[in-house]
DNA sequence: TCCATATATGTACTGAGTACATATATATAC
DNA sequence: GTATATATATGTACTCAGTACATATATGGA
């Protein structure tokens, strides 16, 4: 992923970033997201707190320090899909996929992936930067889809496709969630995050039936 | 509303309530939620810091001091529907009935909306609570949903049809008042709601299709 | 009149985030 | 190598929402 050798100053600055964002996940996980005090996050890291809000400015992103990976994904998946597949079906495909493959946002069980749902679940703070993102990533996918489509931007039909299937992915990821922290199946969760996320994509693509998104 | 004379401690409980929420209000719209401290807000109400948060516990909720009525119409419109109405179909009626008469939450118009609106667009803690409010919602709706179709609580289908449908009544809402900020024609804005509301209800029902939802 | 209790107020604190100044390391030009 | 510019780290002091806890005051009821 890195083409050329960054120079020092780049490496110390990452080194430092890392080690904040290692200290602070360390103890989000073990103590909770609202126990912890980014005094206590910098004293870890052994930097200043200062430096802390230099290289995150809010505490919450410290805790979700990747969800780029995933947006490059799914653009990436609307963007390389075959001639005659809708954006609705290639955002689905990719799902399977994603799945198939066991790619790393899909995988219900790992355990460290728990302990990340569940510290979500127990801070609002949390909680409310995980909606904040969520709406990000709807309107970066309403545009995609947009331009998928040939549409101009802030198309009404794309913003619903685009809330929809958003929709649809959180449930079918609370509902894998669920189902494997019930039976601890693999196989089960699997099911059941596509099974939502195909009945979504068939609602997805009823709603905007008619228009080149279906 | 109120059905009996409250006593004088209630009395004056609710009119300290609505003399916080007012002035609050008013200081929200004019210079918008962030530039507000509670001090402030208890200087214009003239009682003490303390007082206020003794009545609101965020700051937020000074502002979003309604919304109960929009559950209860909600729950109600589920409840009363006919015998061979889905609760999908119950719903998409109770759109078109609230814009028929015009009910209080569908008037994208009118002086005080628009800048109840984009004080909520300049703030991201209003934008927050917000978000916040709408999974609230969808929880609720859920579980009414669930209840309707005489199926057990947390049902997954009942999940996805309550988050599709939120979503659907928010693009809904975002598009209308859009819409109306352009061309400032109701009749225009209030077909762009409408329009949205029969397209989401369309693709639920086409997602859950089978079940008893649709 | 006395008592219990709900509501309002007062005081002191925590902790995230900001503004702004300064120090130190690194890169670049000479 | 030395000087200079700049990125990064640090230090200090502040704002403001929200909490804990104590106290005062008004009301309702005995």
């Amino acid at each position: 992923m890195i083409t050329a050798p960054p120079d020092r100053r780049s490496r110390k600055r990452l080194a430092t970033r890392q080690k904040i964002s290692d200290a602070a996940s360390r103890l989000f996980i073990k103590r909770g997201f609202d126990k912890v005090t980014v005094d206590e996050i910098a004293t870890a890291a052994d930097v200043a707190r200062m430096t802390v809000f230099n290289h995150f400015s809010r505490k919450e992103d410290m805790f979700f320090d990747l969800d780029e990976q995933g947006r490059e994904d799914l653009r990436s998946a609307l963007g390389k899909r075959g001639a005659n597949i809708s954006p609705i079906e290639a955002l689905r495909l990719f799902a399977h996929r994603a799945v198939a493959e066991q790619l790393p946002y899909v995988r219900f069980f790992e355990e460290g992936s728990e302990l990340f749902m569940q510290t979500i679940l127990d801070s609002e703070a949390l909680k409310s930067r995980a909606r904040a993102i969520r709406d990000e990533l709807t309107v970066m996918l309403a545009g995609a889809l947009a331009k998928a489509a040939s549409r101009k931007q802030s198309d009404p039909v794309a913003n619903l496709a685009a809330t929809l299937l958003v929709a649809t992915w959180e449930v079918a990821f609370l509902e894998a969630h669920r189902v494997f922290r019930g039976d601890r199946d693999v196989k089960k969760a699997n099911k059941a995050f596509l099974a939502i996320i195909d009945q979504g994509s068939r609602g997805v693509k009823a709603a905007v039936d008619g228009s080149s998104y279906a």
